[in-house]
DNA sequence: GCCAACGTTGGC
DNA sequence: GCCAACGTTGGC
């Protein structure tokens, strides 16, 4: 039974485009340092799973398209290398502390979805997304949820 | 640029 | 184990 999630990424950093323009349209997402989000990749995370792409910190922020788990949690390697930007000692080969999966880009939305037309829809209205505070750049969506966004941008489609 | 929310750190 | 201080996230 597959799930639902929702990625951040601030597009200065890693937009939809990039992960458009990468190699086989794959990526891996490393660099998680929470615990529920580990949590959730580490434990919950299968491949086929859908993700929608969400760029944060930016104008405007939308959700930016789909992607799928193509590899489920595995460690994330880049915390044992010193000098690297997510190395964190207290993880080692051996006893992994934090997680990464693999995505591939499914579909980019054109238009994108603004947080707006998310706060109009009566379905998308209570996501977690869009509660105040909500800092978690990893977050579980329901099925559906999953279906009003894609109907959202069904309708909106230019 | 502001600031609320929230996670982490570290003294006790 | 408590909790104040601090840093970060991220919407506005």
């Amino acid at each position: 039974m597959a799930r639902y999630w929702l990625f951040k990424s601030e597009p200065d950093v890693f937009s939809i485009h990039d992960l458009q323009q990468a190699r086989g349209k794959r990526t891996s997402w490393e660099g998680v340092r929470n615990y529920q989000a580990r949590n959730f990749l580490r434990d919950d995370m299968q491949p086929g799973d859908g993700v929608l792409f969400y760029h944060s910190n930016a104008d405007p922020m939308v959700i930016a398209g789909t992607a799928e788990i193509v590899k489920a949690g595995y460690p994330d390697h880049f915390a044992w290398e010193p000098g690297h930007q997510y190395f964190d000692e207290a993880s080692t080969p051996e006893k992994p502390v934090w997680y990464m999966v693999d995505i591939r880009l499914t579909q980019v939305f054109t238009p994108p979805i603004t947080r707006q037309s998310l706060m109009a829809d009566p379905e998308c209205a209570g996501m977690m997304l869009l509660k105040k505070g909500s800092r978690l750049s990893i977050q579980p969506v329901t099925e559906q949820e999953w279906h009003a966004v894609h109907r959202i941008a069904e309708a909106l489609r230019a």
